[in-house]
RNA sequence: GCACCCUUAGCUCAGUUGGUUAGAGCGUACGAUUCACAUUCGUAAGGUCGCAAGUUCAACUCUUGCAGGGUGCACCA
């Protein structure tokens, strides 16, 4: 008997070392597969923000996958899991400038070049942990395919496919109103915004011969009309007229237009139109042919349009525009207001809505062909009502901003005009005139909103057009991420995987929920609670963290994820390597052929029935019912019944029933070990090289039982 | 406002297409334990499955309404 079993199991002993032996081996990649009997079986991985430290969220997605991942290749297929980071655009501009802030350095006293150049050195360094992290989590990733974001053949990719959209006329350069940041100095697209309820006020105004309600009167400089609905008769005589309004610094001549979007019953139904800093009024004025007028500056100031305003912030504008009102007698009544306001979903600050020339998806038949996929089943949404939210959102899409002023991504390959602010599209960076004009051509200085490059990682990382894998693995199988980026992440990537290759990207999609502390509460570094799967790991060991993660968490629910449970199936690893121990104790020198009794049959028949149950969950992504099945199995049924009875047979006098008995028991785990190993990869591994009957080498592409 | 989800034991949650006495983990109480495991074993307490109506031979499961909680989207300035 093997002396490893007379101690207790030791996690830390053994994972890294197991780690190691898979890695040598090669298996982790498919072309080095011995005994492929199937097709292939791809998941691209969701690549980590390569920014911090590996999280709780990220134990959660490399446990599905890698369940997922071993399951198949045990099963026969040529079986690839493509592991990547993410440079993370915003995101790791945002994280890197409160690093800076901390530093006492700003920045905007840095170059663009600088500021990458840093930012890349810090990501480089991040990445190796981050990698390491999923390393302990036991991913059987393919690392020789390992992709980053800012990869040369990515970048390409994404440039091939921008150019392929402003061919078609699919991307363009508009004036549009955007989401303006005043802290990050960025636009941002509409999902990057949260809104939140504020308490406002609502201010009656004389404008002219009307009377106007606004939260905004400091936005009076910028409004070049009053709207009214066109039923509303006591407006009737206004309608196409221009009037002229008293301001604290002048008249200001406004058109009166009439618009089904104003609200009889709101305020005065008079509504005055900022096209400028105003989503809707941005669009009342494109269907009225306004011109549009910007008070407020990229800081959140107001500009020299405003007169004696100017260089005020909004909040300070605002009061010393309402105080004048109230002197001028043109403030009329104030009321109480409650509303949503849009905010940056980093800081908190409000969006300022401003017109500026950005790039803009048309996302309007890109949605309908992404749409037509999931409701012809070329695509499965795992929880399957998630459906429903992936088609709301893009039956009701807008148009996207894909233009960020971070120095942090992929630049644009664009030229600007200087004189004439004309656009041209230039991959090859090759184009000096305008075609238009004959001015001279700037580069574009922004970068891709990081979701237009991420959008279309499965197709990328694979080599699209002409690379093997891209012929070999794609459409991929499988995309498994969390539930909160389904707009982000997996919509754009099937539009443009639609769009691109003409195909699906991926057939499933499995969605995740988040892991939240034993309290239900979110985790987060400022209230203490986060799970450091690192350290998780050393004390319980990583298949206990993986089991508590998969074990009763349905697809798409948040989870609570609580030590305790973590220790149980540290407690549960130590049962089977017990099971083994008893076993093995017993059957020493006990190899020779012997015909089961009928008691023994029907042990193995049952477990034979377990098995196929099993697998129809693992065949229809019910992990979590698998793994709780195993774990009731073998320790309540195996451990608590079956090995409990065997013992008067082992123990006993006759022969025959004491090697069948034997016999069905080794049977019995040497399957339990190759059912369990997608679920605890590393004890199971660990076991298996420590029996001296297993025939394969290796549990990683040992054959799953029929 | 619209959409989606949730409500099951003290706590955290499972429950696949409706089908016997509704399950797990943790916790609690009592007991056992030289012979794989104190990281053990046994026994027990604990649920009118949010509320109400309906469909059905049969509802935790399907339908409708209501209440509470959560999430997403869009907004009236």
């Amino acid at each position: 008997m093997n002396s490893k079993f007379t101690k207790p199991y030791n996690p830390t002993e053994n994972e890294s070392v197991i780690y190691e032996l898979w890695e040598q081996s090669g298996y982790f990649n498919p072309d080095n597969l011995p005994n492929v009997t199937e097709g292939p079986f791809t998941i691209i991985m969701p690549p980590p923000n390569a920014n911090g430290q590996i999280h709780a969220g990220h134990a959660l997605f490399v446990t599905l996958e890698d369940i997922m991942i071993r399951y198949k290749r045990m099963r026969g297929f040529k079986t690839l899991w493509l592991p990547g980071t993410d440079h993370a655009g915003f995101e790791t501009q945002v994280v890197y400038e409160k690093k800076l802030e901390k530093e006492g350095r700003s920045r905007f006293n840095l170059s663009r070049e600088e500021l990458y150049a840093e930012i890349m050195d810090f990501v480089q360094a991040n990445k190796k942990a981050t990698e390491n992290g999923m390393r302990q989590l036991g991913a059987s990733c393919d690392w020789s395919r390992e992709k980053f974001t800012l990869d040369p053949d990515i970048i390409q990719t994404v440039y091939a496919t921008f150019k392929q959209m402003s061919d078609d006329g699919l991307v363009y350069r508009g004036e549009r109103i955007t989401n303006w940041c005043t802290k990050h100095q960025t636009s941002l697209s509409d999902l990057e915004t949260l809104s939140e309820t504020r308490k406002d006020k609502l201010y009656y105004m004389q404008y002219g011969p009307l009377v106007v309600a606004t939260v905004r009167p400091e936005t009076m400089f910028g409004d070049v009309a009053v709207a009214v609905n066109p039923d509303d008769e006591r407006y009737r005589q206004y309608i196409g007229q221009d009037i002229l309004a008293q301001t604290p610094i002048g008249e200001l001549k406004l058109k009166v237009i009439a618009d089904e979007a104003v609200e009889k019953d709101f305020g005065t139904g008079a509504l005055k139109i900022t096209p400028a800093h105003d989503a809707n009024d941005f669009e009342i004025g494109l269907r009225h042919n306004l011109p549009s007028v910007e008070v407020i500056d990229r800081y959140g100031k107001l500009n020299e349009k405003a007169g004696k305003y100017a260089g005020l912030k909004i909040e300070a504008a605002r009061e010393a525009v309402v105080r004048d009102l109230t002197e001028l007698g043109l403030l009329l009544k104030t009321e109480d207001y409650e509303h949503d306001v849009s905010v940056c979903y980093k800081c908190g600050r409000v969006i300022e809505p401003r017109i500026i020339p950005q790039w803009f998806v048309k996302m309007k038949n890109l949605a309908e062909q992404a749409v037509k996929a999931v409701k012809n089943k070329k695509i499965q949404i795992i929880p399957n009502h998630q459906e429903k939210v992936f088609c709301h959102w893009l039956d009701n899409i807008r148009d996207w901003n894909i233009s960020r002023q971070i120095a942090w991504g992929i630049p644009i390959p664009a030229k600007l005009c200087e004189k004439c602010d004309y656009a041209v599209v230039d991959i090859e960076n090759q184009k000096t005139d305008c075609p238009k004009c004959g001015g001279r051509l700037i580069k574009d200085p922004d970068t891709f909103d990081t979701w237009f490059s991420s959008g279309q990682w499965p197709y990328a990382t694979l080599g699209y057009p002409t690379g093997e894998d891209y012929r070999n693995f794609y459409p991929t199988d499988v995309m498994e991420t969390a539930g909160d980026i389904l707009f982000f992440w997996v919509a754009r990537m099937v539009m443009f995987g639609l769009y691109r290759t003409g195909q699906v990207p991926f057939q499933t999609v499995y969605l995740h929920g988040l892991v939240r502390d034993a309290k239900n509460q979110k985790m987060s570094k400022s209230k203490g609670n986060v799970i450091d799967p690192a350290v998780i790991a050393r004390k319980y060991g990583t298949d206990a963290l993986r089991m508590a993660l998969v074990t009763g968490n349905a697809a798409g629910t948040d989870m609570a994820l609580s030590e305790d449970r973590i220790k149980g199936y540290k407690h549960f690893a130590n049962k089977i390597w017990n099971i083994t121990r008893f076993i093995l104790e017993n059957s020493q020198g006990q190899n020779s052929p012997v015909d089961l009794v009928p008691a023994d049959e029907k042990l193995l028949a049952e477990f034979r029935a377990l098995t196929a149950d099993i697998t129809t969950d693992m065949e229809n992504f019910r992990f979590h019912l698998a793994s709780e099945k195993i774990y009731q199995y073998t320790w309540h049924t195996l451990a608590d019944v079956i090995l409990e009875e065997s013992k008067p047979l082992i123990f006993g006098n006759n022969e025959s029933n004491r090697l069948s008995r034997l016999l069905t028991l080794n049977i019995i785990l040497l399957d339990l070990l190759k059912l369990l190993h997608p679920f605890m990869p590393f004890l199971t591994e660990t076991i298996w090289q420590s029996l001296p009957q297993t025939k394969e080498k290796m549990l990683l592409t040992a054959r799953w039982p029929e």
